[in-house]
Parts: structure tokens; sequence; C-alpha cells
DNA sequence: CGGAGCTGCTGAACCGGTTTTGCCCTCGAA
DNA sequence: TTCGAGGGCAAAACCGGTTCAGCAGCTCCG
């Protein structure tokens, strides 16, 4: 059972081993019936190229890598990511066996992901990583300029740091989502959002803050969590039993402010009657809690494809630029409604 | 910037390369002196290992392989996966750079799943895989078989093929479950299962007729549906809505309990008072409905590491075995009530 | 008729490791 | 003193591809 090569296919067909590379590869080089003899030798003999020895021959490994940063209790929780795998996948698989495969690491910390990429590159295990959630003054992006290593992000436009990126214009959504409130009668809204080191969080936090102020709106907060469920029930709770407390909450996920709709069972206030809650990323969960959660929908596996794709053809010597996909949208369900409703 | 070589490092050294290879490989070959002096000269170059020369001149790819087989836009809901992900990398982190990387593939469908392995094998990308999701007469058994491709699986220990497995004790969990139902008074159990062609569905289903049989109920069911929401729903829409209705449900998944919930309230079915609810994966999706979902907790992340520690074992010449994990346990939580309790 | 240019292929180098072979030297035992 | 064993290393083969230089034969053109 041994491994079938371009060494047996060449002397089967009676030439050498770079004709039958010609061959195999569409290259010029051979004559079309050789080539068609070739091909339907390797065809008969079950060929496969060996990954390694073309990684060696050609410096590519025929693989991209993505690092997920975040403690693995978390992860599970967050269905962001594997609709994010899932968007990659998509544009992996048709695109012939050329990049074909996705290396994954899960790491808790920046330095532990720093040096993952640093490895990664050092061993040629991937021709480019897909870097996510970018942080201001994000020190991978100085890591991947440094090593050359080719990379893509999810993210910005802004702080980038000349890396081409894959963006969707969160300010918008989160302007819609203000004049909505607004709309249904809420002056004192206040926003649970993610660590304040990532970008996207910066964004949003502007766009708020500015839609505020456009709309004369004084009362307006924004708190800091770390996305899990136990931070976005804790800041809910801090938010709801404090002296003049905001009618909405506008959450930075779909896990949060499903922990808060709990909360607001447990303090008794009825959603959305006495509180209004908008979520951020629309997942089936907005749509299993009770009432069903108003969230904000992104494409994110079409992020992921986009950046695949983006990586793709910079690996192939296309230009940088950047991609902006399909702006979010707001989903209204059952959590939000008009101020002081009654019921 | 060129890439750093053990050409290099035995050109610093002032030895051969096969001297180098010895000193870096920690085998006999070299004097001691000789070796550190080598050691030492590779870390000032900051050398590291091609992984594409080693896999070509060793023949091992230094990856292990996982394929996901499940519609994109289930995998995002459940997370079971990025749980499993999480337990596998834990390992493949620490292990060194051994086997350290880990190569994931999302497909839908058995054909594409089989396609995947083979390619894998025939570029040999991988040293072996994990099988999820075993099922009744599973054609990867014989496929991995005839390839020679080294797997382990998860799931068993009936059908494995004599593939080595992981397994916990979901009889002896379904059981725990049915009786404690039964002491609250359930006498008509109705089970919402996965897909009849899994084999853990056969073994949990055998164990709940064997478990009802035993304790003299007669009006049990057990219903298949695909994992998803929507099919869990709609499968207590229609126990809930029967004759003599069930007073008690137990659910494959979080995600089918947590549709459920739901469907009792859009029902107006009070839970636990008149239906409850027992959920099998204990996820935060768990606790963030209310009522919050009596669950059978497994050590998933637990599965994926010890999955990866047999396969790593069987790749170093160990003898195939069978691992047994924890058996789950029963947290229960506010779906489960006496039977017929007033509110 | 001669040289330039193209086609279609061969042979060999090359990628960066591991492993085998073989040489030289030293040391211990007969 | 001699012989064998073994340690320490160099040199080369090898893994399975890609790619480059070169060469034979043919065509085309002045």
């Amino acid at each position: 059972m041994k491994r079938v090569t371009i060494d047996d296919i060449a002397q089967a067909a009676g030439v050498s081993k770079g004709a039958v590379s010609y061959a195999l590869n569409g290259r010029p080089g051979v004559s079309e019936p050789t080539r068609r003899r070739i091909l339907e030798i390797a065809e008969r003999l079950g060929w496969a190229p060996s990954s390694a020895a073309r990684a060696l021959s050609d410096g590519r490994a025929g693989a991209l890598g993505l690092v997920l940063n975040r403690p693995p209790r978390v992860l599970g929780v967050e269905p962001y990511f594997m609709q994010l795998i899932a968007g990659i996948e998509s544009v992996l698989a048709t695109e012939g066996s050329e990049s074909g495969a996705l290396l994954l690491k899960v790491v808790d910390g920046v330095e532990a992901e720093l040096a993952c990429y640093r490895r990664w590159w050092a061993e040629r295990r991937v021709d480019g990583v897909i870097l996510m959630n970018l942080r201001m003054d994000d020190p991978r992006i100085d890591l991947v300029g440094e090593l050359g290593l080719p990379a893509v992000l999810l993210g910005g436009p802004e702080r980038t740091g000349g890396l081409p990126c894959v963006w969707s214009d969160d300010g918008a959504a989160i302007e819609e989502v203000v004049e909505y409130l607004f709309s249904l009668g809420h002056r004192r809204i206040a926003r649970v959002a993610g660590p304040e080191e990532f970008v996207h969080t910066g964004t949003r936090t502007a766009a708020f803050e500015r839609t505020a102020r456009r709309l004369g709106l004084r009362d307006t907060r924004t708190v800091h969590t770390d996305y899990s469920d136990e931070a976005g029930a804790r800041a809910a709770r801090r938010l709801l039993a404090s002296g003049a407390p905001p009618t909405a909450l506008v959450f930075d996920n779909d896990l949060m402010a499903a922990a808060a709709l709990g909360v607001a069972a447990e303090l008794g206030r009825a959603v959305p009657a006495q509180v209004s809650l908008v979520a951020w990323d629309d997942s089936a969960l907005c749509r299993l809690v009770r009432p069903p959660l108003t969230a904000v929908r992104r494409p994110i596996a079409e992020h992921g494809a986009a950046a695949v794709r983006l990586l793709l053809d910079l690996l192939a010597g296309g230009e940088p630029r950047d991609v902006e996909t399909a702006a979010p949208i707001l989903v209204p369900r059952g959590t939000t409604g008009r101020c002081g409703a009654v019921g």
C-alpha cells in the first residue's frame, strides 16, 4: 500500500518527473496528448499530491490560520465564533485544494496569540492568518508586519495599521438602534459594551454618544464588560437598580442581553413594558428566550467568507484593499416597546 | 530576512547537517559540548523547524483532523462543538509542538466528510482524525480501516468496529433522569431525541425504555429530530397538544429544550407546574432561559481532551484502548417539579 | 542553405529536514 | 602489541514535489 508519487506516474507513462509535474499542474511544457495520457494514468493510480512535498518545494503551506483568543468557557457559549468558522470554511471548500485547510488554535491571552503566529510562521504552517477583535494599538499588527506574515483584519477600518480589513458599519447600526429607541419614547438609554480596548467597542461608543447628543439625550451611559453572561447580568443589575434607571439597554452581544432578560425578571421589571433590551448579534439564542430579543443582525459568516477571499487574493498577489460588507440591520422583536407602556 | 535552516546552524557551528539534526532532536550521535554549542547557536539564530520539511522526511504531518458534519446554521448555535474544540486544543497546546495543530473542516453530508478524510490522508495533511457522532453501520469506520488512517471515536463503546473510543455512560444518565422524574410523580414521559441513525441516540433510547419498563411506565414515547430548535419546538408542540400529553419531556440537547420552553409558554402550560423539561448538555443557554433548565451535564471538553490523548498515544505506538470518562450528572434546576403541582 | 526560434521533453538542482553509511580516532581487552 | 568496539562526526541519500537549464528536432524566414 505504498504512496503513489509522481515518479510512479512518470515511470508508467515513460516520461520524466518534470513532464508529469507540468502536466498535472496544467502548465505549458508538454503536448496535449502527453498531458492527457499522464492525467489518465494519475487518475488510474489514484495519485494525490503530498502536501508536505509541495509545501517544501514551493514554500507555501496550503493552509490559513485562525487564532481564537478567548477563555474556553466563553468560547462555547458565543455563537459568533462558530458562525465565523462556518463562513470561512464555506469559501475554503469551494476554492479547490489550493489553500484548502484551516488551522485552528484556541488560546487565552494576547501573548499566547502572538506566540502562536510566530510559531506558525516560523514553521511555515500557514500562508496567512485572519486577525479578529482588533484592539487599540494592537500588537498583532506590528508583529505580522515585522514577520511579513500575510494577514487580514476583521474590523476597522480605522486603526488597522495599513492591513486590509473586512468591516461593516457598526456606527450606523448603533445610530439606527438609538433612533429607534428614541422614537419609542426612550430618553434614558444605557449601553452595556464589550471591553474598552477593542476598536469596535470604541467605534460603537462614539456613534452611540454622537447620536445621543444629536437627539438631545443627556442621560446616557456606557459600561464595559468582558462579554460574559455574568458580566452582562451584573451590569444590567447595577444599571436597573440605580437612582434613575435607564428605560432601555443596548448590549454588545446576544449573550449579555439574554442574561439581562433574566435579571429583569428577577427584579420584577417587565420587558418591554418597563425596560427595553436590544442585543447585538442575532443568533438562535435571541429567538429562544421569552420574549424574543430585538437584535442587530450582522452577516457574520459572510464576514468570515469575505476575509478568506481577501486573504487568498492577497496571497495570489492581489492588491490590499478594504472590504465593506452589508450593514448590520435592526430586527425588532419582543424586548423593545414604548417607554413606560402599560403591559 | 531569509529563513534560518539547519544548514545555517551547521555552518555557524562548523559541523555537518546531520550533527545538527542529532543535536536538535536530543538523540545520540554528538558529544555533549557540541550539542550545547549547537543548541545555543540555534537559539541565537532563532531557528524553527520547517513543518513541511519534517513532514516530508519523517512522513508525519504534525496535525490532527476534525471534521464537523453539520449544516452551518446549526453549528453556530450548538455550544457542543466549541466546547469540544476547546478541550481538544487544551491538550494540543501542552503537548509541545509534536502534533500541535488542529485541522478543521466543516462539511454538510456524510459523503463530503468521507471525501475529506480521503484527501487529508492522501495528501498526508493529518496524522489521525477524531470521529464524532457515530452512526449505525458508520461508513467512516470502514473507510479509515481501509485507508489505514489512525482514528479515535467519540461515542460507543458499542458498534465501534474495533476503533478505540472515548465514551461516557449515557444510559446511566438517562436512567437517573427517568427515576428522578418518576420520583416527582411523572408517569407520562416523552423523549425528544436526536436522529435515529446516531448510535448514542439508540443507546439512550434503549436505556429510556428499559428504565420505563422497570418502573412500570407504559405511556412513554420517543420522537426523533435533527437537533435543531425548530424541530425541537415542533416535537414539543405536537406532544403537548396530543390527547394525553406527557407531563415531562426529556431532550437530547439543550437547544431543543430551550425552544420547548417557548412552546410551553405559547401553549399556556406552566413550567414546571404543568410540564417538566430536562435538557441534555448543560451550557450557558440552560442558565440563561427562565426558568433555568434542569439539565444533564457532560464533561464535553474532557471528552475532546481524552480523545486527543488517546489518538496521540496511538500514533506513538500505544495499544488501542477504550476510555470511559466521568458519567454525566443530572443538574436539577427550575424546569422540573412535582407532577401536577399547583404553580 | 543557415541560423533563429519554438516545441516538447530530459536531467538535475533544489526545498529543509531525517537517517544511513562510512571514516577516523580512541580506548579497553586479549 | 594488536584487534575490536564504539563514540563522534562528515557525507550523502532520501522524502516528493517544483523549476530551471539544456538539448534535439522541427519550422520559419531571409
